[in-house]
DNA sequence: AAAAAGACTAACTAAATTTTTAGTTAACAA
DNA sequence: TTGTTAACTAAAAATTTAGTTAGTCTTTTT
């Protein structure tokens, strides 16, 4: 089986020197790509090496093992979705505009980082999700279940069910990049990830949304 | 790590003696399972073999290969689905109607075959959809978007980007399935694939959908 | 009831892949 | 300069895994 191991990231520039904390970075990155892809078990060392630009030797030298690499590679978007969540003071807007700010904030996310989203999916599936500290993904629900709430107490959202309905905004929210390999054959000539199309996907994913549960006059 | 692969067999469940039709059945069973959770190359035969209660050499006796036993793993979820959305008959239904059938029908699939959705998406990432066939998908967007198209025409459902929300529909309807393994430590003492959460969430799902592309009157 | 065919397993090999080792090079302080 | 150490590489060792072989057990055919 060929696989292309090259990662479009470090395949033309030459690495920096001896750079510790750059070059932790590098493999990061690299491992990102391909643990999405392939997850723990399918993924190969010697492609996250080469994607970095370096020898399989260093990844032991800085991880330990493939797992420990692994478990680095799954605190980072933790994190990085944990703050995001904060910086936007949903609590502070009417709950119609949280939600949309809120809406627009997860698919931006998703579109900076496009194979994160099936980085968790591997991780729910293949390990059940004992890398990912439920903490943080609690959080991230919390916060749009209490958007949520909040819009239906003040009479702007229909009745509903706020952690199904959460996870249907989940679900609108991360299709398009999840599913990008396989519905990009749908309709080969369009680039799906340019900016015009991103913006179309979320312009149609916000008035489908606030559509869906705000309460009819 | 060691393991035992003599006395285990045998000692545990007794399968069945010498169906080759059943064998064969219970193979395709396992490897559906191990393929979606890991893809084509994190895949073990091993772990497929002990799924199916048989040795691994039993794989290349009736598939030659790995890759001939994922061919057809593939093969019986594209052939189910096309044959599903025919027998919905959506053209004979107001559009409404139609689209509220649709997405029971696909959240009941996913829900009868939860790991699909994952084996789908490994294809894609893993394989560049080379062992699907894409005819199926095509037919799937297809007929949504035929129906959202009557709905806009009909005047009952109100302007929107047919396609787009063709894609936010289906991640409505899969996503539950495909996150199910971290969803479910959001909420560990419920279990979410029960019948009544499952309807739970289809309820939702399409009170979001139709209320999301109603024309406001 | 003997022979043939089909279903099946234990034990194996070759190759791929992870992990370790032994050593090399650059940086930098004394 | 020179000695020390962190960053790094090449290649060997250990391990895992796909795939094979030779033969056993069961069912069907004659």
């Amino acid at each position: 089986m060929v696989r292309s191991t090259r990662s479009k990231l470090s395949s033309n520039k030459p690495r920096q020197v001896r750079d510790a904390e750059a070059t932790k970075a590098q493999i990061i990155d690299a491992a990102e790509e391909e643990f999405a892809k392939h997850g723990l078990n399918g993924a190969r060392t010697e492609a996250i090496a080469k994607g970095a630009g370096i020898t399989t030797a260093m990844i032991y030298y800085y991880f330990q093992s493939k797992e420990g690499l692994y478990k680095a590679v799954l605190q980072r978007p933790a994190i990085e979705m944990y703050q995001m969540l904060q910086q936007l003071n949903l609590d502070q807007l009417p709950a119609e505009f949280a939600l949309k700010k809120a809406v627009r904030a997860a698919i931006a996310y998703e579109a900076a980082h496009p194979q994160r989203g099936m980085l968790w999916f591997q991780e729910a599936n293949q390990t059940q999700g004992k890398y990912f500290k439920q903490g943080n993904w609690q959080e991230t629900f919390a916060h749009i279940i209490k958007v949520l709430e909040r819009g239906m107490a003040e009479g702007s959202f229909r009745q509903l069910d706020p952690l199904m309905i959460s996870m249907q905004i989940a679900g609108v929210c991360t299709f398009y990049f999840n599913a990008h390999e396989n519905i990009k054959h749908l309709t080969p000539d369009v680039d799906r990830l340019s900016p015009e199309m991103i913006e179309r996907y979320t312009t149609e994913a916000v008035n489908l949304i606030l559509a869906g549960v705000r309460q009819q006059k």
